[in-house]
DNA sequence: GTAAACCTTGGAGTGTACTCTAACCTCAAG
DNA sequence: CTTGAGGTTAGAGTACACTCCAAGGTTTAC
């Protein structure tokens, strides 16, 4: 597949998936014409790389994961080890997450509840405080 | 509170803390020998600004919610459109998230299938196909 | 009163991840 | 055989989020 094609089904643009080659996430062969074949399995590689990038992963920590996965020669308990620390970083994130969605649930909840009450000028009463003028 | 204490507090470096009041993510008032004070309750204000920044979002992202959250002058249902829309982006968030869990949980698993097989050159199957030489 | 340990500002520099430009090559169609 | 739509490279530019530095003001401690 050429750079066009993939960039489209991938909707990354060509200038991405060139910089993501030159950094080494995407291994391309290149052909007798000077152009360069993307093969079709780069397609769930680079939805890896979506995801990663998604949570908040560096290329560089997307890099050295996929690494440890495509090399052949390493030593896969190293590489249990890695994913498992990873994993834990993932969950770790999701916890953040969800501690995150909670404090907004609950301000969306306190502001529910003024509405409720209809009094126009209140607001979430717990940054009642941060509002106002200082000096 | 003046800023070196707070630094100390939050772990953020003073650089870091005078980028963010910069930025309009935090608010100080300026005391008359020109320090600044930055008053006890920025303390979970930047708890959320980590947890913004670890979810992935931008310095803009959290001051827009911020902002939303913090004026007092601002429509109440504006507000909570504006935080529907976020916890979405947060609910969107974790599931790529425990997507990405799970394409490692499997990739450990098929590890450690090869491991009990104990064939010493055998890597993660479907990943054969991306290990070798293309030339 | 001077040294040390704070604080201030403005501006330059860094790393990451693109994004764009220019100059040039290749291939298929008319 | 030229035109247009693709491809290639190197290198410059951008946005973001810091991070560092210099030059200078303030406070406390001796």
């Amino acid at each position: 597949m050429l750079i066009g094609k993939l960039a489209e089904k991938t909707g990354l643009s060509k200038d991405t998936l060139r910089f993501y080659e030159k950094e080494g996430l995407l291994k391309v062969r290149k052909m007798g014409n000077g152009y360069k074949d993307y093969p079709h399995d780069l397609l769930p590689q680079i939805e890896f790389i979506r995801l990663g990038k998604e949570m908040g992963f560096s290329l560089k920590e997307i890099k050295d994961l996929q690494d440890k996965i495509f090399a052949g020669n390493v030593n896969r308990s190293q590489v249990r080890q890695f994913l498992q620390s990873k994993q834990m970083e993932i969950e770790e994130k999701i916890r953040s997450l969800q501690k995150m969605r909670r404090m907004i649930i609950t301000k969306l909840e306190s502001c529910l509840q003024s509405d409720l009450e209809t009094k126009a000028d209140v607001v979430c009463p717990e940054f009642k405080n941060k509002i106002n003028r200082h000096d």
